[in-house]
DNA sequence: ATTTGTGCAAATCGTTTGCATCTGA
DNA sequence: TCAGATGCAAACGATTTGCACAAAT
């Protein structure tokens, strides 16, 4: 494991890329760092990939594109459907909600325990609840 | 204006076609009628093309593509965002909300009466609420 | 040594667009 | 008449995939 991933205190990332059967790679391992050194972010493939040239780093797109989707099925990540044209990536797993601005393509969090969603009707007959996801959808004036 | 469009009481939907300065055509007619001369529903660009074609009537997709965001501008549509590789569209405009099954990939209406979102903090500075989109994802068992 | 990941380019898929032609007012 | 709509095919942008090579266990 490489030091910074230890200094990080990532060691529960790590855990959780193993426990998923994820091997930590070179990639994976920087990418990991780039999303979860500083506080919780939302991001795009192409936002990270940015991110990733700018640090000098070497990682192809169609390899961050995996490893979001790997990152996301082992529960490091969540998808947040918001724009029909790009899927965003959020670094906080723990339950909240969003507000979105379509003007500026803007993603605010919204704490969990901020909002309140109640009295919604049995589901449909054979399925359970998984989540409830809340975009409130703003406008600029 | 065609017979079936009168019958159907759709004058609203010319009217409003109208007023978004959205020419009544042939097409554009046919669409209106396969959307809204029977309950509301909850569809996709590919959807209503195999229903088209099904009706023996013939409509480029890329005119159902444009029809649809002309429709969706001038407020007769709404789009539901909840899968990244397609988007839906609901005949229903008034405010409600949605069940979603990702793994049969269906939608089910949540009346707006039976569904509660509160206590949502004030919005970022310079914006204003415009919707609040609820989509409760369940799972099969 | 064997399994799994990576990079790259090509393929895919939903959606949009350019343009020549047609249509509704 | 003539602005605006349609059809078709090409263009597009985000995402996925196939395959030869490289790295991890």
């Amino acid at each position: 494991m490489h030091e910074w991933l230890r200094k990080a205190g990532n060691e529960t990332v790590i855990a959780r890329m193993r426990q998923a059967g994820i091997r930590p790679t070179r990639q994976r391992n920087e990418l990991a760092n780039l999303l979860f050194r500083n506080g919780h972010r939302h991001l795009t493939a192409e936002m990270l990939h940015a991110e990733v040239l700018a640090e000098g780093i070497q990682i192809s797109l169609g390899t961050i594109y995996n490893t979001l989707r790997q990152f996301t099925q082992a529960g490091l990540l969540l998808e947040i459907v918001v724009n029909p044209t790009r899927s965003y990536f959020d670094t906080n797993t723990v339950q909240h909600q969003h507000f979105y601005c379509e003007d500026d393509d803007m993603l605010v969090d919204i704490s969990g325990t901020k909002i309140t969603v109640t009295d919604w009707p049995t589901p449909p007959s054979g399925t359970q609840v998984k989540r409830v996801d809340v975009v409130v959808h703003v406008r600029r004036h």
